[in-house]
DNA sequence: AATGAATGAGCATTCATTCAT
DNA sequence: TATGAATGAATGCTCATTCAT
């Protein structure tokens, strides 16, 4: 087996065991046994067990950023640009919900002195949310007083929230579809009748 | 000492430690000199470690439930309730960082299986914005077609991942009354700028 | 109530906790409890712990000297004051399985340092024993050969093994007047058919 | 070093420091030392102390069981059989004091509960003083009214509490040549002069 | 004498990490 | 590269004992 092969095995249990687990409570003989290798195998390609979660989130929301990078580029209207993301985001943590979790994790869980120093990916990630609003705000399609620094957190704040609910609740009441609308609506024209008045 | 100081001298110290290291990385002992209180006095009051973050999470929630609804139910306009929600959430999360801390902590950290039968605080937290949602869709202030249930994960997802933010810089950019007035405007009327069109 | 009403009812319920448990496994509180009383209470009349489990050792045993002494006195034979001593001391363990209990503690769980200046009634326990032999012998009833140290050590093994035995089987297969005669005609007469052989 | 080493190197350390300090005293960390292993390599070989404590007295027992068995083989005569076991039995309690020590521990010291289901070596080992009796009663060498399953208890019990002496008084006052002549003929021929009479 | 809240030393067990093979 | 046995630091929790009331 190729090492490419064995670090992405590696990373694929580490995903699940994370999720399920919760980074404290996960052991490396845990994610070891998952990706059928050796405990020690894993210090061949991890400096330490936080490095693996920093790794696979990094890893996971990387490919998050191209996907809906890709996606995005072909639209040109930011009202559908951003339905995009909120729609691409929901479904990916639907199908993926250990993804979901690791997200959660990482934002939360672990010591947030370490953390900061390499969270590149993240932040490319909520700046795709925030290079919209810029977008439609230059367009004058969004209003020109929206903070997109306060815009973008807002938008992957309740997105995520509504994805750890997912995570706990087994059957949520809602549908991934309505979910999706009813999230695009609120951010897009916000809960009001007559926003006139 | 009487005994309920004692008790509150425990649950201050254990918020404090909370947030400072995690729930993880916290050690009884930590709590315990905090509290300036012997390690084991903590196991007359708590049956474990994980009792008191949860005994901490609805302690703290449950106040903020009661000062909130205070001040809510002097209002009659949803559109004011709302905001006031938003405002009394931000300002709390900003005044006491620990208590944002241990809300981060204990809604993704711990055992969601143990979790889910005693969240009550939380829930009813919640469910304050799902009612003026609800009180602001039969008065025709809301929109009808607005889900009070993906409403109220939205808003309080919004503000949640904002404080978070809060808790990891320091200094962030925005001043706090313009944070407030932002998402109170992105959930009333949206971003767009011609809802209509 | 007056003191030495208070000291019996911990040794009571000290005798009862330490039989259910063991000596390490017994709580200072379950006794207290047990014997309606204050923790702190017990150490108004014993130093710690393992002076309590002394102290009952050595009052039980000390009860038993006396009973038996008195039965005993009141025969001449060796043969029937053997007889006394095997059916006493069965029937009272039989009776009082906390008894038996704390005996098999007493006599080999805890610190054999601490043990040995202390045990003086289980020593004039024993000599009833040696007593009885030495007396035997003087009158020609009992072999000359047979060591009297030996032989209560021998006797009381057996009686204690015995009594182990129907703590932890609650219903043994022999009942109390088969064992007596048993290990009676055992001491007295041996297994031989024919000794003479 | 091979893993068998090992195992055995950590039962030999923990019948030493059971013997010397009792079961509730011995720290893990003793027997760890005593061993020249870490605290954490014991867990490899066991799931817990009480575990080490159980499989040292089935080991020890098991090797006496053979021990005696294969002596006992080679007799034909049930006096000579029951001689060599109360011979053995002696003799190796006096050599190996440990032992004599760990097994009085374990018969008297742990929860009777766990100890029933797993004691088989040593039921074995008080069936072959049963199996002698019954043998010895079909040859009509042995008296018939002697029921096996008291005489097993007696003669282990005597020999038990003689073993627990050796080990409290450094220096017994008999010889081991005196006490196994003394206990064979006691449990021979008893204690009577004139057994006819 | 009696109480029981408070203390804090003590310890079994876990598990990330190392390293000889 | 890969292994997995070995390590030992780390810690939640217990409970005998104390002492202010």
């Amino acid at each position: 087996m190729k090492t490419a092969d064995k670090h992405s095995k590696i990373i694929r249990a580490a995903t699940k065991v994370f999720a399920k687990k919760g980074f404290f409570n996960a052991r490396i003989s845990d994610i070891a046994k998952e990706a059928k290798v050796a405990d020690g195998t894993i210090y061949l390609y991890f400096n330490n067990k936080y490095d693996m979660l920093l790794s696979v989130f990094e890893e996971k929301i990387g490919k998050l950023v191209e996907q809906i990078t890709t996606q995005i580029e072909k639209e040109d209207d930011p009202r559908r640009m951003l339905e995009i993301f909120i729609e691409n985001h929901l479904r990916e943590m639907k199908k993926n919900k250990n993804l979901a979790e690791v997200i959660q994790i990482e934002l939360r869980q672990t010591n947030k002195i370490i953390k900061d120093y390499r969270n590149n990916k993240f932040s490319e990630y909520l700046n795709i949310i925030s290079t919209i609003i810029k977008k439609g705000q230059s367009e004058k399609v969004f209003r020109q007083d929206i903070l997109p620094g306060i815009a973008k957190r807002a938008i992957f704040g309740a997105l995520d929230e509504i994805a750890r609910i997912w995570n706990i609740n087994i059957d949520s009441e809602y549908d991934i579809d309505e979910t999706e609308k009813q999230v695009t609506r609120i951010f897009l024209v916000g809960v009001l009748e007559n926003p006139q008045a």
